[in-house]
Formats: structure tokens, sequence, C-alpha cells
DNA sequence: CTCTGATTTAAACATGCGTTTAAATTAAAC
DNA sequence: GTTTAATTTAAACGCATGTTTAAATCAGAG
């Protein structure tokens, strides 16, 4: 039974890389089992369809993410009421863990969601939201807490322009990094670049609401 | 001659429409044609490829929106040293300007850009730069200015969290004043959303470096 | 009117895609 | 060792895409 879970782990492996790099409609089935050195067939034996691929890849790293995130947020909202940029910081953790389960993990799994939520046109709102609303109202009525002075509805929208920021930074991370490196002369690794953008969005979560 | 630029106009009306709404290469120039009802040859004859045509499409907006936005914004640095919040808002005019072009001309130019920026792989931000650089290059110099206390490294990673959010707010802006009417029962069109999101952009652009 | 170049048209082309099929192979159960 | 089910394989299918072709049509100039 080594051969079954191996061709799948093979093909997760070779499509979040490929997925990650060029997105999900740019990249084909046969690119995939070719550098996963799998059969053509065996996608749609082993998964159904290249959408059920697509979900697979996304929900095995969603299935180790998102509770740990969810122990993070209840770990620093024990300790007191934490600040915004604690809430955005106790994602960090989390984040970086996923490198223990795969080389590059976390930046593959920042693209993917990217990616995933600039291509599928709403799809994966609405699994995200279905599959594990329960971490991620958590999260919102924590940031909600921390930011009272901010009526729900502005708050609906600067969370959208909060996972905008981090869901473009993200998707091209890579260019954006060998930019950086090129006109600066400074190393940005994934943890850099997180650490540079939770004051940002912090920032603009909680301005004070124009009265004007 | 009538009939020349008809067609090419007739093509870049329906393809910017559809672009905006469906991405571009979830746009097919068969499905462009047919609503431009013109023959499909006719985009090859007359842009030469689909490239092309999506170059144009870009081109008839940036044409008219960037010499306007730089004007405005040698307008009011000509008032004083504007504020981070003054520049930003320096922008919605000419984005506005653009309805006057065309019946949504704003949300589509704003869609279109997003689209852009996520779809063509770091080939819009190169055509942008090299076409339209030195309109840019006097943004980038006013923020830069109007926030001294941000260093050259911090600032280009926050303009591009900056571009990230207006762009991927824009790209899916359909989708999400659906949900924000149906939620909150309040009525929003894109100038609200851009006046929504000014200030969480210069909000996160001045925030202080964090010094540990 | 006639000729010439520009434009439009219908058809075909070549390619790449996701998926399906049926036979070959492998591994596990008895 | 034989049987049975799971997996792998090569091939083909059907379809949609961007592009090209060559003939038909059109408009303007002489």
């Amino acid at each position: 039974m080594a051969s079954r879970s191996d061709t799948k782990t093979r093909i997760l492996d070779a499509a979040e890389k490929l997925f990650a790099e060029r997105g999900f409609s740019e990249t084909s089935l046969r690119l995939i089992t070719s550098k996963a050195e799998v059969n053509l067939a065996s996608v749609n034996y082993h998964f159904g369809s290249k959408k059920e691929l697509i979900r697979a890849v996304l929900a095995r790293y969603l299935d180790r993410f998102m509770p740990e995130a969810s122990d993070e947020l209840m770990l620093i909202k024990a300790s007191g009421d934490p600040s915004l940029n604690d809430i955005f910081s106790s994602l960090v953790k989390p984040l970086l863990e996923l490198n223990k389960f795969k080389v590059d993990g976390t930046s593959t799994f920042l693209q993917l969601l990217g990616r995933g939520y600039i291509e599928s046109q709403g799809h994966l709102r609405w699994f995200i939201t279905t599959h594990y609303g329960e971490h991620l109202n958590k999260f919102v009525k924590a940031v909600a807490e921390s930011a009272p002075h901010i009526p729900p509805a502005e708050m609906f929208w600067r969370l959208h322009f909060t996972l905008g920021t981090v869901v473009f930074t993200m998707a091209s991370a890579d260019a954006l990094t060998e930019i950086a490196q090129a006109d600066f002369n400074e190393h940005y690794d994934i943890e850099a670049v997180i650490r540079k953008v939770i004051p940002y969005l912090a920032a603009g979560v909680a301005v004070p609401v124009s009265t004007q």
C-alpha cells in the first residue's frame, strides 16, 4: 500500500509547487504529472478532477494552519486584551510552523491562498467560510473587540482591504523580494515580509473613521 | 472609413468589459467577437494577437488617466505640502473622469488594472513602468516627501502593500459590494469604495517603523 | 465605371487541454 | 499459488483555444 499514498503525495507536492508559482489555470495536469513522475491519468484516478486536486492541495495546508491559528489566538486572548498588532502577530507562528511540514511551506501556502482568492472567482472564499468558518469568526471577533471604535460595516471593508494586501503581496512575494534585493541590497525571506506587513495592516484597520 | 475604427472600437469596448468581469485568460476571442458582433479574425487583423489586444485595452485607459493624474498631483503640490491623504485623494478626480469617457469607466479601469497585475505575471508591471515611468516616479516622490520618516526600502514595501490593497479590492469590488449590500443594507458604488480605502492606505504607509 | 487596396468573412489549422477507456501490471487475500 | 481487487499505463476522445488562409466584399480614387 506504499504506492497508493506515494502517488497521491507526489501529485500533491508537485501540484502545490506549480500552482503557487504559476497559478491554477496556467498549470496543466500534464505538467504536474511529468514533474511528479506519475502517469497523467492518476490525477483523475486519485482525485477525480483537477478542481478536486486544487481543493486537496489547499485543504492539506488549511487543515494544519487553521486549528493552530485558533489555538494561538486563544492563547494571547487568555493573557489579557491583545492589540491589533498582537492579534495579527499571533498568525506568524502557525504560518512558520508550515515550514516544518514542508520546505518553503509558509510561502507556498500564502501564495496558494493568494492565487486561490484571485483566480477562483469567489469559490475559495466559499470553501474557506464553509469549512473553516468557526475559526474565521473567532478571528474576526477578536479584531473587532480590539478596535471597538470601528463600526461593523467599516470593519468588513477594512478586513477585506487587509486580505487584499496579504493575498496580493504573497502572490507576488517572489517578484517583490527579487526587486527589493536588487534595489536595496537587503535580503528578504518570507518571515521578514510578514513582519513588515503586520504594522501596515494594523494601522489601516484601526485608523479612526473620517467624520467629514 | 467609418468601418475601420468602428470595428476596432467595438472590439475594444467588448473586450474591456469581459476582461474586467472574467479576467484575460478566461475570456476567449470568440466570446469577445460575438459580443462585439464582428468576425473572429478581425482581432488578429486589427491588433495582431490577443496579447496586443490586452495591451491596447489597458493603454486606452492609461493614456487618459496617467497625464491627468500627473496634472492633479502638480496642482495640489503647488498649493503647499500635501498630506498622504491629499496625495491619494488627488487620484480620485482623474479616476472618476474615466466615467465621462465610458459608462462604468472608473470601475472597469480599476478592475482591469487589478486583473492585469495579478494575471500577467509581472508583464503589466513592466509595461506600466516603461511607458508611464515618469508619471509614476513623480507620484512615488510625492509620497516619500510626505512621509519623510519612512526609509526608502520600507517605503518600497509599503507602496506595494498599497498597490495590493487597491488591486485586489478593485478586482473583487463587484463581489464585495454585493456582500456588503446584503449584510449591511448599505449601497456602495465605486467612488464610495475608493473613499473608504484611502484613509486605510494613508495610515498604513505612514505608520512609524517598528524599532524593536 | 473600373481598378486597387483595405476590410470582412467562413473555414480550416494546429495545439493543448481535462477526461475517459480498456488493457497491463502490481499487490494483497485466501 | 491462485484469485481478486487496486493501481498504473498508453492511447484516444472530444472540445476549446488562438491563429492563419484565401476568397468575398467593400470603399475610394482615377
